[in-house]
DNA sequence: CGGAAATGTGGCATCGATACCACATTCGGC
DNA sequence: GCCGAATGTGGTATCGATGCCACATTTCCG
């Protein structure tokens, strides 16, 4: 307010009243009590009489204390902030994906410190330093290196990965069940007489795009069709490329049916499929992994494999929180999400 | 859960190992110099030698050393952490926001901890008060309730409103130009020869629906139209109740296009249209306020007006870093981010 | 009814980094 | 060649909450 000190100060002045906040020594003068007991009758559980409780809470409430996170932190040497690291928040896989992560957090009473990567392992890193320093329990992460997570339970971090996983790693992880998902979703369309079906897809190194890639190729020999291996377009992440991969497709083999691994493929797919004014179902049929809310919009709606991907934040946020409280034997979790088919109208008969 | 008491401790033994991190402390004694000099080395500005700084910077590289927020911010009483407070994560126009924001942020060598509020005032506040026990610096906040940037003021903390301005706060805020937008869009309706435009919104208290309402008024004014009162559908926020107040207004009234006033209300409209097997734009015009990513995935695709959502974020992001650092004068700011008009193929003449 | 156990509260040191001041050195100018 | 300024570094107190121990008081039981 006043220039502090008695000497101009050169420093720009501040723009905003400083605020002196109430600390823990000004409730317990207000309540008649020492410091410690405050900070007893306040947050820890037991150790204070129900009187004293009560009366160190009206205290604390007439002189609007909060407590200071910082010091507590500090002190106890943790934090109730819990990192996560995501790919990109505009894909609404991952904001679903956090908005699970965050609601479940909160619930628990922990706050959610969100970093966008973009896919890159440089930022990956450096965001994980960052929540280094802030001394987080735990990070969830939908990994990009395998060097993030082992960086991080180095340094005694608990860490969830989402969604998928890199190598063997050592930490917990929450999948969706991408086999028996895009089995499912293969086997729909051998069941409408499709025998040529197109799989368009951008990573298989990861467990999501194997696992997706395995659950389709588990149909095939389920049902005794052959894998006809050009038929397996592989793309990068991206609806532009992925269009154009199918372009290719389409003009150099016979396709009856398309699959696209994932919500960004998808788009690319339809947008080619569209241009060819081609009839979905009748001349081909569309499906995707991963149901985004688009896909019920467009005309057809889309055939997809529902992942429940704000219930796979909510498990990684849960599966985290009982990590952290010790609630967990040591033993790795694996925990697999169920997938879900969704029949609508952009499937239909092979055309004969 | 077991009986507290001093004999066998009941706590579950720490699943992870305790990893001391090194200090300050051990990054002087490695370089040789004390932990004052330190500190100074690596993060004030000046008051330190190249070469002590080098020496420094590579003996805290070699240990693994990283600053300790939580002390950092406990002295300096300041955080890098800043509270972002939204409605809906899963509405993409709150995660590109979201996402704009946490860009800039982090490319000021700031944290983003997000909070959904899910619309509702308590939470709302709930959250404010969290971030108010972390100290953050500031907030950006699209508000449910005024008292909840208030709040934040009172207790010295920045606030800047994104999206939405709620009575005459004092804090910065930042919005698409609704009036302009909405104008423009409605002109694009007027200039194909509609004059029986039906308006679908959900609230007009707020400045962001008042603004659309005012542009849709100022474009009817301009042409010399009348505005019907009665084509002025107001519904909730909520893509099944938009789709019943649409059912109800076109039951009712006739119109020759409809502008929903939000991507959500947007999902409602096209519903009904499409259950009406209503040809779009042949018989029936439709345009939406805020382009997200299914309107033009849909066919046709819809005419929309744009408003820079990850800009938007950026802006805000902006403003607040500059408060924060004290560059800017006291007055309030408003920034107010263009929107543009996007014609697709959702709109067209009217009907004879 | 006495002593041990249980219970509740206060005192003090501490978490780790930094603000501030004191001081040692170097440097420049006359 | 001397003195005052400039420069760089070390020492110490401190931010605010809490863990731990000591201790006063009450309760319990033989």
């Amino acid at each position: 307010m006043s220039p502090r000190g008695q000497a101009a100060r050169a420093v720009p002045p501040p723009t905003q009243a400083p605020v002196r906040r109430p600390t823990v020594q000004d409730v317990a003068r207000e309540a008649g009590v020492s410091p410690s007991t405050v900070s007893r009758a306040l947050h820890t559980r037991g150790y204070a009489s129900p009187a004293v409780r009560a009366r160190v809470q009206a205290a604390a409430e007439r002189i609007g204390y909060v407590t200071d996170h910082n010091a507590r932190n500090l002190r106890s040497r943790t934090s109730t902030s819990i990192g996560v690291l995501i790919s990109d928040l505009r894909n609404p896989f991952y904001a679903d994906l956090a908005a699970g992560i965050e609601q479940e957090l909160r619930a628990g009473g922990y706050q959610m410190v969100l970093v966008n990567d973009n896919g890159d392992p440089a930022e990956e890193l450096q965001a994980a330093e960052t929540l280094l320093a802030m001394r987080v329990p735990g990070v969830i992460v939908t990994p990009v290196t395998a060097k993030c997570p082992q960086m991080l339970q180095d340094n005694g971090v608990h860490v969830v990965c989402a969604d998928r996983e890199l190598g063997r790693s050592k930490s917990d992880v929450v999948l969706s069940d991408n086999e028996s998902g895009a089995r499912e979703l293969t086997e729909h369309l051998i069941a409408l007489g499709h025998a040529r079906i197109g799989l368009l897809i951008d990573e298989t190194k990861w467990s999501t795009g194997a696992g997706r890639l395995a659950g389709f190729r588990a149909a095939h020999a389920d049902n005794d069709l052959a894998v006809d291996e050009d038929l397996i377009a592989y793309t990068s992440f991206d609806a532009d490329a992925a269009r154009l991969t199918t372009r290719k497709l389409l003009n150099d083999h016979e396709v009856t049916a398309l699959i696209s691994a994932n919500n960004v493929l998808a788009q690319g797919a339809l947008a080619e499929l569209k241009d060819r004014r081609l009839k979905i179902p009748r001349q081909i049929s569309l499906a995707a992994y991963d149901d985004v809310p688009w896909m019920s919009l467009v005309q057809p709606a889309l055939t997809t494999v529902d992942q429940s991907t704000v219930e796979m934040g909510r498990s990684c946020a849960r599966l985290l929180l009982a990590r952290i409280r010790g609630e967990l034997t040591p033993k790795r979790r694996l925990v697999k999400v169920p997938a879900r088919l969704v029949v609508r109208g952009s499937t239909g008969p092979a055309p004969r």
